[in-house]
DNA sequence: ATTAGTGCAAAGGATTTGCATAAAG
DNA sequence: CTTTATGCAAATCCTTTGCACTAAT
């Protein structure tokens, strides 16, 4: 398994302290987070972080494929997430968790006619995990 | 076909001019509008309204059922819907038209499993309409 | 008279920007 | 030394809030 360091060295990009840790921590340890949900991780995890370093980063993770950004129905919030792969999410909204689908988990057919050429489909499921 | 007179009677609150324009404006001349595409047509069609009431007349017209709010995957904004029954969205990634899908157009079949309960299932298509 | 609705200005939360400092190539 | 990254504070964008004023019931 790569670590955060050999990804960013992958990707092009200087493998800061900064960077190496929100990567460490969305790969390892967060669950979609929101920018903010990084901030407080970080100043619990790491010497000294700014709220501006802390989107540059997510924003350079986004531009070099290591991460996606994710805007959901419920919130009006950017979520991250360590899944660059096309996939659908599952939103309980019990709890508030948001769970990867895999495409093939959900059959999907569009049938809008020639007039409409599609190139994304964006899913999410509300609901809840029972049990 | 119904006034926005009447459905805002129907639906028990008072038809107040600022409440008709609004409405008139999302049921004949908006696709989708922002809390600010409303104000601005609100400025040049209206004596005069702030944009708190522009706020508050949304959240009514959503809480009695007139209108539904629609969060999108390619913008932080919040927009407004006239159309209240299920359906789903084709984003033109080139105009940034939103177009509504009747939910037949789309075949949706998620097995996901007994540990899930689906309450809702939200999906964008984003593409281009051609010619 | 009470309640409901409007307007204004200030506040709030999330994100971006400008610029100065620091680190890396 | 030239570019790249970081930090700070201010600014911006969208939305909400508090409160006074006005209009309905």
């Amino acid at each position: 398994m790569k670590t955060a360091e050999q990804k960013l060295k992958e990707a092009g990009i200087q493998p800061t302290a900064q960077r190496m840790s929100v990567l460490y921590y969305l790969l390892n340890k967060a669950n979609h987070p929101t920018a903010e949900d990084v901030k407080v991780w970080m100043d619990d995890n790491f010497p000294k972080v700014s709220r501006a370093t802390v989107y540059n980063t997510l924003h350079t993770l986004v531009k070099v494929g290591l991460a996606r950004e994710v805007r959901l129905p419920h919130s009006d919030k950017v979520f991250y997430d360590k899944n660059v792969t096309p996939h659908y999410h599952f939103w309980d909204e019990s709890t508030g968790e948001l769970y990867d689908i895999d495409t093939a988990d959900v059959n999907i057919e569009p049938k809008l006619g020639d007039s409409f050429t599609i190139t994304e489909v964006d899913v999410v499921i509300k609901g809840r995990r029972n049990q």
